[in-house]
RNA sequence: GCUGCUGUAGCUCAGAGGUAGAGCACUCCCUUGGUAAGGGAGAGGUCGAGAGUUCAAUUCUCUCCAGCAGCACCA
């Protein structure tokens, strides 16, 4: 651009600067270099910012060149060339695709297609074979600037729709970078390799095909988008998709069949059938979620399932979620709806009385269970379900004391995430949606509060603006397990709707009746989901506190069977889980099946056990054994099944 | 809800236009075996549901239901 060919200065990473005309370019800088960085070079950071080896630079600056050894950069080129490799071979396979967008995303990309025909998985392999072509033949990547109308020109010319809304969608009039791999061209951002050859052909591959819509807007048409993983390196591949297998047999839903915890019906979708085993661990999460409530100060209450639907248009439901709500028809003429949530609930409990500012906060909490018609495409195993039971709570509260109650939960969600070994926890702020009920003012101070108890505790959190609940903002922590997935689990929300709704009122204490605020939170959220979190983040090896079989004692021949009906028997009144197995079979084969069902101890007795009141222990996981006195064992195992809320 | 794929015994899966098979699990018998599958016998299926094509459908076609992957959704 510039037309003088003053010098400029260039500043290298390790602090020296050279000296070269405007307007040079990488390329250049990495051949002045040497030869052999400039055939290894693939990119530059320019100023903070990733840079193609061709693209001019105008003015003093900072540089480095990168090369496949810097992982980052390199990734990211790896997969976004290998994106437009991709649409280049679709293309080529199928001349009359239409091609749309095809980004980078976290260890490969996508591109979406237009295409009438569905790829089969089949395509998938002639897809990855013709790329394998495009990367061995070299072809260099170009790149030119060009002004809008030319480019929509050029994509109406070469029937490319989508390239062409795309371009108006491009807000300001600037100019369009356009690339080219061999005589295949696209739209792109840019920065690319210097040439398709350097992208590794051995270290990516092709996942998936699944529909998806043009711009992530469900009422546009749906595309075909083809998922691929890519690194720098064949062993990264390989790393990758072990980390993929290992994932898989986390899957709370394969795991659920082999702990015998829970199961689906066709009758029911989204419907948990919880078996003995899952319904301990749901249980003994309740019963530690009653225990820090209690000791937090709130009281517990249940409220009706099934509610008129005056009660749901008194609380905006009716208007606002009908679509999802259970109905529930009867012979009175009334419209019933099974409750979605358990706040419209509590609104009555709350108005059944005159409440005193001397009550509050008045803390009200239920383990209810709630009922959301859910899109059938969203339901997953335990994950994303149909009826679940919330670990819900109210807090009313004056405006006063808002930004200390929203603080005080905030402790709580932490302590009690820590207690499961979750450690890495964030969180996001949904602010104000279209679809809302209340003032501007109301949802000025809601989102004021929410900021301020989050400021106060020293909390970092992104906002995501417009993604709050009809009625308030809202907080949503987000854990990050063992593997590094994240989960979304507890809420805070804040409301002064459902109190003006509702007409609740307290007396303060200057004898005014005047509104209280109100905190939905839950934190926990779904026990459902909770407990499928909890499985996959321990693999199925629960802690001891939350195993629901905690011991199994196994005999070795029949002769043991009366002192392994003892040993179960102290167990139990330690407080313990324990089951006998005193079938017909070897010791071997009892140890492979509780030790698959994830059973953390076995207790072999076989006659030395019996003679000597001893239990010989096998841990979850470790081949040995250690034979130890039942009463020692039984002490150290009680210590080690207490809840983390009631160890000393 | 949308796109694609799938649905056969409790589980994992094979099969084929002529009303079905394996392994494990289950029941019984033998076996009493010291830390991840001892041996034998037996029982078990309207082949997801309904309709259509056909002499004949579990197999082919259509509709519906459910599941899986992704998208959209998630008060």
């Amino acid at each position: 651009m510039s037309l003088d060919q003053s010098p400029i200065s260039l500043t290298f990473p390790d602090g020296n600067a050279r000296s070269y005309d405007a307007g040079v370019t990488p390329a250049q800088v990495a051949a002045d270099i040497s030869s052999s960085l400039a055939k290894k070079a693939i990119s530059a950071t320019v100023n903070g910012q990733h840079w193609d080896l061709q693209w001019p630079i105008e003015a003093d600056a900072s540089i480095a060149i990168h090369t496949m050894k810097d992982e980052e950069q390199a990734n990211e080129l790896v997969r976004h060339d290998l994106a437009h490799i991709m649409a280049r071979a679709v293309q080529e396979i199928w001349p009359d695709t239409k091609v749309t967008i095809g980004p980078v995303i976290e260890n490969g990309w996508y591109y979406d297609f237009d295409r009438a025909e569905p790829f089969t998985p089949e395509d998938l392999g002639l897809i990855e074979k013709k790329m394998k072509e495009i990367i061995n033949k070299r072809d260099p990547v170009t790149t030119e600037v060009w002004d809008r109308a030319r480019a929509v020109q050029y994509y109406t010319d070469n029937n490319e729709p989508y390239k062409v809304e795309l371009i108006d969608a491009i807000p300001g009039d600037e100019p369009l970078r356009m690339y080219w791999h061999g005589d295949w061209q696209d739209l792109c951002r840019g920065p690319h390799l210097q040439h398709t050859g350097q992208v590794p052909g051995d270290a990516f591959k092709l996942m998936s095909v699944a529909g998806a819509y043009w711009r992530g807007d469900s009422n546009n048409q749906m595309l075909q988008r083809i998922y691929g993983v890519a690194f720098t390196s064949k062993e990264k591949l390989k790393a990758h998709l072990h980390m993929l297998e290992e994932a898989a047999k986390r899957d709370h839903r394969k795991l659920g069949r082999e702990m015998d915890l829970f199961h689906f019906e066709e009758v029911a979708p989204g419907s948990v059938f919880w078996h003995p085993n899952g319904w301990r661990l749901f249980q003994t999460l309740i019963a530690y979620m009653r225990r820090r409530q209690e000791a937090a100060g709130y009281v517990e209450v249940n409220s009706p399932d099934i509610m008129d639907r005056a009660l749901w248009e008194t609380s905006g439901h009716w208007f606002n979620y009908r679509e999802n709500m259970f109905l529930a028809q009867t012979q009175d003429d009334r419209d019933y709806a099974l409750k979605p949530m358990n706040c419209p609930g509590h609104m009555l409990i709350y108005n059944n009385d005159i409440r005193s500012y001397r009550d509050l906060p008045l803390k009200i909490a239920e383990f209810g269970k709630v009922h959301r018609y859910e899109p059938s495409g969203a339901l997953h195993g335990l994950l994303r379900v149909r009826s679940f039971t919330q670990d819900d709570a109210h807090i009313y509260c004056t405006p006063e004391q808002l930004t200390e109650e929203c603080l005080k939960v905030n402790d709580l969600i932490l302590s009690i995430y820590r207690d499961f070994g979750f450690d890495d926890v964030h969180i996001k702020l949904s602010t104000r949606p279209e679809n809302r009920i209340g003032s501007e003012e109301s949802w000025d101070k809601s989102e004021g509060a929410l900021k301020t108890a989050l400021e106060a505790a020293g909390m970092s959190y992104t906002i995501f603006e417009g993604e709050g609940a009809f009625y308030g903002p809202k907080l949503e922590y987000v854990l990050r397990d063992a593997i590094g997935r994240d989960w979304q689990c507890g809420t805070l929300q804040v409301d002064f709707n459902l109190p003006e709704r509702f007409n609740s009122t307290y007396v303060a204490a200057s004898g005014e009746r005047l509104p209280p605020v109100m905190l939905h939170r839950a934190l926990f959220g779904s026990l459902e989901r909770f407990t499928g979190i909890l499985i996959e983040q321990f693999a199925g090896k629960l802690p001891m506190w939350l195993a629901p079989r905690q011991v199994v004692v196994a005999t070795i021949t029949s002769d043991g069977d009366a002192y392994a009906q003892e040993v179960v028997n102290t167990l139990r009144a330690a407080g313990i889980r324990a089951e006998t197995d005193l079938r017909n079979e070897k010791i071997n084969y009892k140890v492979r099946e509780h030790s698959l069902a994830k059973v953390p101890v076995i207790l072999a007795v076989g006659h030395r056990e019996v003679d000597e009141r001893t239990v010989s222990v096998r841990r979850l996981g470790e081949k040995q054994t250690s034979v130890q006195p039942l009463d020692e064992f039984v002490a150290a195992l009680i210590d080690e099944a207490t809840p983390p809320d009631l160890k000393g």
